[in-house]
DNA sequence: CCCGATTGTGAAAGCTCTGTGAACGCTGCC
DNA sequence: GGCAGCGTTCACAGAGCTTTCACAATCGGG
């Protein structure tokens, strides 16, 4: 079974469940952005009387880290409340939708997280990672890499040139709410570079008092 | 002005061009996927009689290597063909298409290719901040600058032509509660001074008893 | 042109941050 | 129970950065 739709608000619109119910998807709805854990293949969110509620989820899912694409339902006469949120929908259907429509624009979304934002491989210079089977690699040389290491590999290695403060990879990485010191993530970049070997240790570079980043360290791009 | 936008096919349905034309988009139609040459904005294509042309043209710009979010506007009985043609397209619009909906649309489209595509830059004359990447770089010379440097280049820099008094600076650079002296000030400013190098150095100016402005003001020169 | 106020400069002290080795505790397996 | 692998924590030392200070240079007003 494939990952589960989030849905807002609950219930959400009768005819809404009827296009997820016979679309096949795994879906579940929820009142509040607080409640949702684990992976999620997208949110559908529809606007109701009050958009307000609607796009204080949307902001609330960013806020948790939740990097999942928003479909939104929104009624014409609300569209004018989409001006200068963006940042808050990937994309939007007008209510009342056609069945078609939505279906496609579900099937658009759901095909955009299993391919854009999820390849199975994750490349950079030297550096493989496979996503499906936890296998790493550079210069074709297998790395022998632990959970926590491969997850923040992967992590990094996912915005090359971005840096991240240890409390954001804490928080992507070990999770929201994981409680613990800042040095862990110092730790486990040691044994990173260690394991990269001399020659590629430079693929993370530290941020003096901010934090790491992967690659791009000479000016590129 | 910002980049145009791709149209197909040449010419484009009337009520594309009127909408386009409303948003003071810039814009050009085209019948091939041939002729564009140079940077794009986005490309909105027509799926009109013959679906096959529009997709067609479609499959020619991702060959081209032109990597633009394209926004598809097809009827509701061509949906079917569509479906697993994802790659094709970015979003797309059924026609006949309420102006407002349209608008938004592009409008999400542009927003797209401005900031998902594009790094979130500081940039005044040869000068450019990363804000993601924590870098920076003058004429394309990489600028190698500590925390502080850092910060405070970007402060300044974010308000050309603004002085700052000494109190100002190490209350927003350095923290509303730092305490210290306002010589702290002067002696990053000639770092970075030297770091700009002696051909940019000018663009950090004394206000004599006043404070720094970064950039020329408007009355000099 | 002189003098006080202001800013630039070099060096050095002091501090913060990071890398590192090692130890601890936890978990699952034999 | 013993053991091995892993994640976390800690203490310490070194490197790098920030701040300070004294002094030189510059500016502007009288």
């Amino acid at each position: 079974m494939t990952e589960p739709l989030l849905v807002f608000p609950d219930p959400p619109p009768p005819e809404l469940v009827r296009t997820l119910d016979l679309g096949g998807y795994n879906w579940k709805a929820v009142s509040s952005a607080q409640e949702p854990e684990g992976r999620w293949l997208g949110a559908v969110v529809a606007v109701g009387e009050n958009p307000e509620d609607a796009f204080g989820f949307c902001r609330a899912l960013s806020r948790r880290g939740l990097d999942i694409p928003v479909l939104l339902l929104i009624s014409g006469t609300h569209l004018d409340e989409m001006d200068m949120r963006d940042d808050l929908y990937t994309d939007f259907c007008l209510t009342p939708f056609h069945q078609r429509e939505l279906e496609a624009r579900l099937g658009h979304l759901v095909w955009r997280s299993g391919t854009a934002l999820r390849p199975e491989l994750i490349e950079y210079g030297p550096l493989v990672l496979n996503v499906e089977t936890y296998q790493a690699s550079i210069t074709g040389r297998p790395l022998d890499l632990t959970y926590m290491e491969y997850e923040l590999l992967k992590f990094l290695a996912s915005s090359p040139g971005k840096v991240f403060t240890r409390e954001t990879l804490l928080s992507r990485v070990w999770g929201y709410d994981y409680f613990g010191g800042a040095r862990t993530v110092d730790v486990h970049v040691r044994r990173l570079r260690a394991k990269l070997g001399e020659e590629h240790a430079g693929l993370i570079t530290t941020v003096r008092s901010v934090g790491y980043r992967f690659g791009l360290s000479r000016w590129e791009r």
